[in-house]
RNA sequence: CGGGGCGUAGCGCAGCCUGGUAGCGCAUCUGCUUUGGGAGCAGAGGGUCGUCAGUUCGAAUCUGACCGCCCCGACCA
């Protein structure tokens, strides 16, 4: 039996002022957790037992797809040199050397280390898929560790990976992957939502990211009510026809003396337009920094990248950077005047020499999508203050391809249903993707196939963020609490603001199930019955914790509310009736019941809440 | 790494401008009262004022360097 008078359960009365995300502040008030440093925290009794409960759902979940290992989270130099990562990892790794001098890092994910099993153990097809995953402690030297739990360099990660003979294989690791995760992610008690990812830098072919709405999350994703989600680096959207503008004099490009006006918003107002009947001109340089001899040889190592969008469009550096194989940095404007002999602000697309081919050298020039089949825009005339009119896209000057590099905005239709998208921050709490041959390739795994030929095993990455499962429920409760109090205390901002501060687990990651509340326990008759309502409850395998401490019941009401615990049997006046106070914080429902059907009500609570789940 | 803010008791803060040897609330401990929504009264304990150096008769206070933490940005398998 678990008494509070017993335990170490530090709550405070206010945050400390370092602390800024709402879950941030409830854990450390709640005593869940302890700062050490900067991405580093002590996870005191309650922390450790929510994620004690979490790591729990994972296993079991887990367990049905694949088998659990334990690798070593210090790993020398050399593995990692394989897969060429020791120097691709750059600054974000922790490195270290031992006594004799060799030089070991603290991994950031393991797929160098299960990769160099497989290479040294798989020998057949027939012992393929094989999928392995761990919960281990993972360390990253974040250039900014913030908001508590949510971006910290050590944590706690479900890594997984799979091993198949070909993509028919992957695909259904896959696929058993993305079903174990909505699984635990349901237990878990979460409204998560899978959206395609972007796989760029782990060079994958499919993606996709588990993500929770909340304003504390750093990702932005895109959802619509017909299932499309997406992150924002990815979605796309359908636009709605635009009518371009009149051809003027003989329709051929004609130049407009635009003095001074440089941005989009200046050239709409002094020519009396919109800002969809404009293109925008982007110049960027792309530098491949892993690109191999060949690759040099033909564009060099780094080359100019020009994209072309509609006005009123933002550029999407991911997708673009995805077309042009490498890191994206703006052109500055002296770079801009000597490689196209324009000044920045009047860049267009007539004259610029486009490479033929993205493998061709050249500037690489990407017409965005929205502007295909467009006729008589507007664009920079490459001269000081001149711009163009009836420039059209395809017939006025060649692109090296077109291809969609925009961001989508709020409001948009989706690409597959057409509904509105709600673009809003979240929390990535998981994350499944298709390796491919990248590790098992440049480490040499292979195995013999049917024929008995050495075929290149393929593989896929599953990472599950086990903290920020429960920050991301506390993210959520926080936010519907505080959504419930702004709407019942509209005239009180201070009842609003110690509302907003509350929260309350789903039970399955919950510290505890139920706190049953002593009121007071200078009365025998309340401290009796507590005890025997609590170890009755223990008994039918609820987790309880009894506030057995000799604390006014405000006190005590308070911390329970702040530990987050789901439910809440309160012993008190009504014992003298045979009752005492069930709560249920989920629905905020208050019940008195007979003391003899205590453990039955909470039964059916508990698992009427699981199902709404 | 760029920009901003902060560092004084466990937590929240004042004092710093204008130098004179540290204070308030909460928490903690003791006693009495109180006991269903963060109690009241009385008393007590607790601080190298982030570190180092400098200026000064004298530094929490002024100056410099460094360290740490938070926020914004860059970055982020």
């Amino acid at each position: 039996m678990h008494r509070w008078s017993q335990l170490f359960i530090p709550t405070l009365r206010e945050a400390p002022t370092d602390a800024e995300v709402a879950s941030h502040k409830l854990l450390l008030r709640a005593g869940y957790i302890r700062q050490l440093g900067a991405g580093l925290y002590s996870y005191l009794f309650l922390g450790n037992r929510a994620i004690n409960k979490i790591v729990a759902i994972v296993r079991e979940e887990m367990d049905t797809i694949a088998q659990e290992m334990h690798l070593p989270a210090l790993n020398p130099r050399e593995a990692w040199e394989e897969s060429g990562r020791w120097a691709g990892m750059g600054e974000n790794m922790f490195r270290l050397k031992d006594r004799r001098g060799a030089e070991l890092c603290l991994a950031m994910t393991h797929e160098e280390i299960v990769t160099s099993i497989a290479r040294s153990e798989l020998r057949s097809y027939k012992q393929l898929p094989q999928i392995w995953y761990q919960i281990q402690t993972k360390f990253r030297d974040e250039p900014r560790p913030k908001s508590g739990l949510l971006r910290v360099r050590q944590f706690l990660m479900k890594d997984a990976y799979s091993f198949d003979i070909d993509e028919a294989g992957l695909d259904a690791s896959y696929a058993k992957h993305e079903a174990v995760y909505r699984r635990i992610f349901t237990r878990c008690g979460l409204d998560f939502l899978a959206v395609d990812a972007d796989s760029g830098s782990m060079g994958g072919s499919a993606s996709q990211e588990f993500m929770v709405y909340t304003d504390a999350g750093e990702d932005l994703i895109a959802s619509s009510s017909s299932g499309y989600a997406a992150n924002v680096e990815k979605a796309t959207s359908q636009l709605a026809p635009v009518a371009d503008l009149a051809p003027t004099g003989d329709g051929q490009p004609e130049l407009v003396h635009t003095p001074e006006q440089k941005t989009i918003d200046e050239v709409a107002a002094f020519l009396g337009v919109e800002r969809v009947h404009q293109m925008k001109t982007m110049a960027y340089i792309v530098e491949h920094l892993d690109a191999d001899e060949k690759q040099i040889k033909a564009v060099g190592k780094a080359r100019a990248v020009v994209a072309f969008l509609r006005g009123d469009h933002q550029i999407n550096e991911t997708k673009l950077s995805a077309i042009a194989g490498g890191v994206l940095r703006p052109m500055q404007p002296e770079e801009i005047s000597v490689t196209f002999n324009a000044p920045a602000g009047y860049l267009g697309p007539i004259g610029l020499v486009a490479a033929p081919h993205p493998k061709k050298p050249g500037t690489l020039v990407v017409l965005d999508a929205a502007l295909e089949g467009r006729t008589n825009l507007i664009a920079g005339a490459n001269k000081e203050g001149y711009h163009l009119r009836n420039v059209t896209p395809m017939r006025d000057f060649r692109p090296t391809l077109v291809a969609d590099v925009r961001s989508v905005n709020e409001g948009e239709s989706d690409p597959i249903g057409g509904k509105p998208l709600r673009i809003g921050k979240a929390v990535e709490i998981g994350h499944i993707f298709k390796l491919g041959y990248r590790y098992s390739k440049s480490m040499g795994a292979s195995v013999l196939n049917k024929d008995g030929k050495e075929t290149t095993p393929i593989m896929g990455s599953y990472g599950i963020g086990i903290e920020r499962i429960l920050t991301a429920a506390i993210e959520q409760s926080a936010a519907k609490f505080a959504a419930q109090s702004i709407a019942q205390n509209a005239g009180d901002p201070k009842a609003v603001q110690s509302a907003t501060e509350s929260y309350a687990l789903p039970p399955s990651i919950a510290p505890f199930q139920v706190v049953v509340t002593i009121t007071n326990v200078r009365e025998a008759a309340l401290l009796a019955a507590g005890e025997e309502i609590a170890a009755a409850l223990e008994q039918a395998g609820i987790d309880v914790l009894l506030d057995d401490r000799d604390e006014r019941a405000g006190v005590k009401f308070k911390d329970a509310e702040l530990i987050g615990v789901p439910f809440r049997i309160a012993i008190g006046k009504k014992l003298a009736e045979g009752k005492v106070e069930l709560l249920n914080r989920l629905t905020n429902r208050t019940d008195d019941i007979p003391t003899a059907e205590v453990v039955h009500r909470l039964q059916a609570a508990l698992s009427s809440s699981a199902t709404h789940n």
